[in-house]
RNA sequence: GUGGCUAUGGUGUAAUGGUUAGCACUCGGCUCUGUGAAAGCCGCAGUAUGGGUUCGAAUCCCAUUAGUCACCCCA
């Protein structure tokens, strides 16, 4: 009818995603854990517009990652619309909207899709579902060993074992600590140092020794302290290298409360991690990640941290809060890895075979009284043949099976047939069930 | 955004620059109008798109698009 160029295209828009329905059923399981999880802590569920106004991510993140990293596009109205590319300053704003009416400590989350316009490879896409958990009213470490106890709940329903992965923990105002007031850096180099800590795993001993000493270029004693600290292979080398003075500071206890804290829980692959930066501005204290220390993958899983000034920017008095945000798509990765899918697909537990249009009013009623018991009855109306309709039935997955002909209308006696087994008993309307 | 690699029916793949682009699976039909999974037969369907080189292009070149990898960025 027409030729080539004319057709459309079949394929999703650049970077995202379709899910059709087996990709949703994977999808459906990794909300299911998402949201039994959360539930069963007494997290209630939010939820707003992929929509908001730009200044709320200018505000935050400064022009450039708004212009080049964002979904954004002028309305009719000449209003300034974004994309939201995270759901964090969604929830700080609906939080500040009604600060005065909510009963804290709020326990809140949600399932938002966000966007990002960045060149899309596998595991980053333009569109992507994220968990994001948040804690709202909570100074004390207690949110800090809540929520990552949340975080360890959801990874070992991923279907991991605590062999494969580690929490890793560090603290932002220790670091800042550090970086300014024990080694002197003033702002701009400070930044630099916590870009180039958090690459710190990914570039050579070599070139990562040699950009700290660029930053102490005046003091090579404090470049080799510093860097004896961020070679430190775990907490009590790494305190046994401070400086004594900041034995009692609040990131170093903070940072002991929780560790100790998830033990008493009895979660004990935790690891300080002093190399552990994580890219928001944002972050006032903990930052954490689930990391995947399986040798085949070595990757972030998800993380979060304390962001106890952000609330700020809306014109209220501080609200602590700490949360974290969990992608689908790592989700999906570990779960097909870890061979956590449910196996059971199907659409409908019994199928209702027609034999002979004149019986379909029967089936279709028969239908009716199976779903009231709460049945997932498929009709099949392709007036196909028998051996057709069962061969169908048996690519959806569904289980069983009945046949309904002048025969069963008549005596409202009829076979249902296991596929699996083809094993086949008598039954009446009242004695079948899934 | 920058650079590298890749692109053949729906899927997975084959084809020294030289017949009508082959095979398997899937899908549809039939053998087979009251019972599926097997077997057989028949059928649908492809060189991503647009140019170029050549007597001749799936094959070589350029661009585009998409995927992927690295950088960038990391929500």
């Amino acid at each position: 009818m027409s030729n080539k160029q004319d057709k459309l295209s079949t394929d999703a828009y650049k970077g995202v995603r379709d899910f059709f329905p087996a990709d949703m059923a994977i999808e459906k399981k990794i909300f299911g854990i998402w949201r039994e999880v959360c539930e069963r802590y007494g997290y209630e569920e939010y939820g707003a517009s992929v929509l908001e106004p730009a200044e709320l991510y200018r505000a935050k993140s400064g022009e450039e990652i708004v212009n080049e990293q964002t979904y954004t596009f002028t309305d009719r109205g000449d209003r300034e619309v974004t994309l939201r590319p995270e759901m964090t300053p969604t929830v700080a704003r609906m939080v500040a909207a009604r600060k005065r009416e909510l009963v804290f400590p709020l326990r809140w989350y949600s399932i938002p899709n966000l966007f990002r316009y960045e060149q899309p490879q596998r595991g980053r896409v333009r569109e992507h579902w994220q968990l994001n958990v948040d804690i709202f009213g909570v100074e004390s470490s207690a949110a800090e060993i809540e929520v990552i106890n949340m975080a360890y709940d959801i990874t070992r329903a991923y279907g991991l074992k605590d062999a494969d992965f580690e929490i890793r923990l560090n603290n932002r105002k220790l670091m800042n600590y550090l970086t300014k007031d024990v080694f002197g850096l003033d702002d701009t180099a400070a930044q630099r140092a916590s870009k180039l800590i958090d690459k710190k795993n990914k570039i050579s001993a070599e070139a990562f020794e040699l950009g700290i000493s660029e930053l102490f270029k005046d003091k090579p004693d404090s470049a080799k302290k510093f860097l004896t600290l961020l070679n430190s292979k775990n907490f009590t080398e790494f305190a046994s290298n401070l400086p004594q003075t900041i034995e009692e500071h609040l990131g170093l206890v903070e940072l002991k409360r929780v560790i100790k804290g998830l033990e008493a829980l009895g979660i004990t692959n935790v690891r300080f991690d002093q190399t552990l930066m994580r890219g928001f501005d944002y972050y006032t204290g903990t930052v954490f990640e689930v990391f995947d220390t399986n040798p085949a993958n070595r990757r972030s899983v998800f993380g979060g941290g304390r962001y106890d000034d952000l609330l700020a920017l809306f014109g209220n008095e501080k609200v602590p809060a700490f949360g974290f945000g969990a992608g689908d798509v790592v989700a999906r990765d570990l779960i097909e890895t870890y061979d956590t899918l449910p196996k059971d697909n199907s659409s409908a537990d019994i199928a209702i075979i027609i034999v002979g249009d004149q019986n379909t009013p029967y089936s279709l009623d028969l239908a009716q009284t199976l779903r009231e018991k709460g049945m997932r009855v498929l009709v099949d109306i392709s007036n196909k043949r028998v051996g057709d309709q069962i061969s169908n039935a048996n690519k959806r997955g569904i289980p069983k099976i009945v046949c309904i002909g002048d025969e069963e209308v008549k005596t409202g006696k009829m076979k249902m047939k296991t596929l699996a087994t083809g094993e086949e008993i008598a039954v009446t309307e009242d004695s079948i069930c899934a």
